[in-house]
DNA sequence: CCCGCTGTTATACAGTCGTGCAACAGTCGG
DNA sequence: CCGACTGTTGCACGACTGTATAACAGCGGG
């Protein structure tokens, strides 16, 4: 029995391969399947690497959650930062870009619902939960108040937080049954339904964000 | 070693327990924890029975999902039944529901999550997630048709679902992280801001839904 | 009252779980 | 080219997993 050859990696590289491991596996296995074997011959190495990187799996499995929503949030927020200087079509970047490809994918759903349903009872995870949340909705925020300015719409603090609270849910709910594609509709609608469900919900003129509709297509 | 004294329960009594056993355990610990022992303990049975039942614990837990799916609908629907004449009222009963107790519940969203996040992979779950959420989109669409169509606006079947798909989405995502209390906002609320928030998706005229905020009042 | 049906328990089994530990082997500085 | 540091492996351990099966006991029908 020979020993297994293997290459020394730097800290960085070896826990960012042991936290995508870790989130393939539970994405296909769940929490339940994605045992430190199966993680562990998903990223090329022996189980032991992951008491030396992480301590614990349970350990690395929360690292694993906050660099997914890590991930998460950096993909919304970029479809805004490379948006043009026009408030509405940022808004409607960052709305639209949450309800197609890339973002509308069933392996972010999976990981992003399978953690949301361990919020509650797993130590440390409400907070990494919470943050990610904020963020997102801080950044709905910043979006939706110039955009509100620029139309004459009363744009004072609790009513811009109420709508981005209302935005985001709808985004959400959005992202989630669309990226689980049940073939109940096509998804390809989502980007009009969201765009013009945004309209409404911000009081804005017909066409406001439906406008850029067409700037959207994937590049 | 005394044996256990048991009583011999009506067959759906029996299911019904190893049910609900199922989902408190999967609520407290995920799918990793609730293992057939645990299960069986806080059902007050041993894990044979599970076998005799169900046939395996997965297809148990199968079961769960379904039984789950089942309450959830028919919370969300009972809301809407005794709403009066109205149909403002019954739509705005239906939607403030969801964003109230008992629908905000984090064991219901915990274990909705725990669930949806096996959607993609486990054999069997992606019809039950269907449809839970047909029924609940078409719930939807009866309630806002005939609004749509005392307010003047436009009401054929396509402009309906898509605004269903839109309000659906609304309504799940605040009832999510409504439910999960990450204490960045005040859950009491989110009724104020749905309401709102569907006004405007529906072009309503304003107070046309908020006007039953009163009558939403928990009994 | 007691027999028989069957819902229920108890036990055993092979497999997998997470992880602690000692030995090995890459890799880098000298 | 060699020595030393440490990232990495391989294995062992006890606990726990799901489930098969045989023995038991509650309960209704006669």
């Amino acid at each position: 029995m020979t020993r297994k050859t293997f290459r020394r990696l730097a800290k960085d590289d070896r826990r960012h391969g042991l936290l995508e491991a870790t989130l393939d596996c539970i994405g296909e296995h769940g929490l339940n399947g994605a045992s430190a074997r199966r993680i562990a011959d998903r990223a090329g190495v022996t189980p032991g690497l992951i008491r030396h990187y992480f301590g614990s799996k349970d350990e690395m499995v929360r690292a694993a959650y906050a660099y997914l929503m890590e991930q998460l949030t950096d993909r919304a927020e970029e479809a805004a930062r490379d948006a043009s200087q026009d408030p509405d079509e940022a808004l409607a970047r960052f709305i639209g870009a949450n309800v197609m490809t890339p973002s509308l994918s069933v392996r972010h759903v999976s990981l992003w619902a399978t953690f949301i349903g361990r919020v509650e009872s797993e130590p440390g995870y409400s907070t990494i939960h919470r943050d990610g949340y904020r963020e997102f909705l801080e950044a709905l925020e910043r979006l939706i108040h110039p955009v509100l300015a620029a139309h004459g719409r009363p744009a004072d603090p609790a009513t811009c937080q109420g709508l981005a609270i209302a935005m985001n849910g709808l985004i959400d709910g959005l992202w989630i049954e669309g990226s689980l594609g049940h073939g109940l509709y096509d998804p390809a609608r989502l980007p009009r339904i969201v765009l013009a469900a945004a309209e409404g919900l911000l009081r804005l003129p017909d066409q406001t964000l439906l406008r850029h509709l067409p700037a959207l297509a994937p590049t």
